[in-house]
DNA sequence: TGTACATCAGTGAACGCGCGTTCACTGATGTAC
DNA sequence: TGTACATCAGTGAACGCGCGTTCACTGATGTAC
């Protein structure tokens, strides 16, 4: 059965449901034929290699996220339009497709070292979102590093605590409350950069 | 060269080093003896299978973590006491130790499912002082899920970016900057809680 | 439209290698007398 | 104190199996004439 339509769609599929429950390497390119309903051998008719699949798959859903992160950025007018729109936008994501956010997840550590466009990155789009809140006085100044992980654990976390079943429902009835949590943290920050010297200086260490 | 003193441990901080790196399917028993400089054998000495020695290590530094922020939490006398020395209390274990943070990091996906007892977990500990402080009237009521998610992702992802060099120095010393960020995160979801009606209403889907 | 041919996605059996695990052996340490 | 013996942590070579990868083959599809 050669050129029927979709194979390489199903292929896609049944790794990343696969890689999302079991990691990687719990996962063999046996299991994946098997969920897929196809032979092994077809899976290097579009891959050239295990790791390539798996790098290929997490970096499109990565670099696309960072894509649609970067849009909201150049669309929406003020920072609090912004985080919020950003946080919702991860939450549909999730979910939309929560083994793929899931994969995402789990999978990061292996393949977010080998990414070469780090600019394309969601984190990078949250960062500039967070610099141009500074630039533009919307925000006091903060160090946008340590601003930008606030903003992602708020939401990653918040979606681990759903794949574990710590919290249930849709995240993106969520969002509201996690971009009120976020922008509520980032202006503490810089809040506290004004306010408390000691904490200040420990930034210079 | 029997009964040496130590091999354990220089196994153990060998796993710990490799493991943190590259993930524990990523590295071999050969790896880990040759850094340890013992025998592949020395390993099955102490350990019945690879699987049950990184689940052991992981195990116990998970668990010493959660008892550790268990006895902060009796011991402090209220909630933002309590979070400030909690997340005071990651920060350090992630500065005295980075490699057994980031083994607990990228391996929690592979070992949490098999935690037997749930409630001597971090989260728990953080999950009971929200708790705490809704019953105490320290804050107002919250979902604790929701609650504990936010605290830990801010600290967690903290500790990511670290080890991704995308924040440098000592953890500690942002400890407080952190912990403000949390408190006034959790905070904001309580008055999000009773504030605003829309988002009220999606806590009931 | 029909025929011949090229292409190539998919098959499935076979291969081989890396890695976890085993095991007979060593020799240092502790103990009984 | 000296001798004989038991114990067992550590050794290192060997094993074998699971898994990623290869490859000769199939047959459906597209195209040239």
């Amino acid at each position: 059965m050669a050129r029927s339509v979709g194979v390489k769609a199903k292929i896609d599929r049944a790794a990343v449901d696969l890689f999302a429950k079991r990691g990687v390497d719990g996962v063999s390119i046996a299991d994946i034929a098997t969920h897929a309903r196809v032979s092994q051998g077809a899976l290097y008719r579009h891959y050239r290699t295990k790791d390539e699949m798996a790098l290929q798959l997490f970096s499109e859903a990565y670099l696309r996220t960072g894509g649609e992160l970067e849009a909201i950025r150049r669309g929406e007018p003020n920072f609090a339009a912004r985080l919020a729109a950003m946080i919702a936008h991860f939450c549909a994501l999730y979910d939309r497709d929560p083994a793929l956010f899931r994969f995402m997840l789990i999978a990061q550590h292996d393949f977010l070292p080998r990414i070469v466009d780090a600019r394309a990155a969601p984190v990078a789009a949250i960062e500039a979102a967070i610099a141009d809140a500074v630039a533009s006085k919307d925000i006091e100044a903060v160090d946008t590093g340590i601003a930008a992980a606030i903003v992602m654990g708020i939401v990653l976390q918040t979606a681990i605590f759903h794949i574990y079943g710590r919290i249930s429902g849709s995240l993106t009835a969520r969002a509201p409350a996690l971009a009120r949590a976020a922008i509520a943290a980032v202006g503490t920050l810089a809040r506290g950069a004004q306010g408390v010297a000691s904490s200040e200086n420990s930034r210079s260490f």
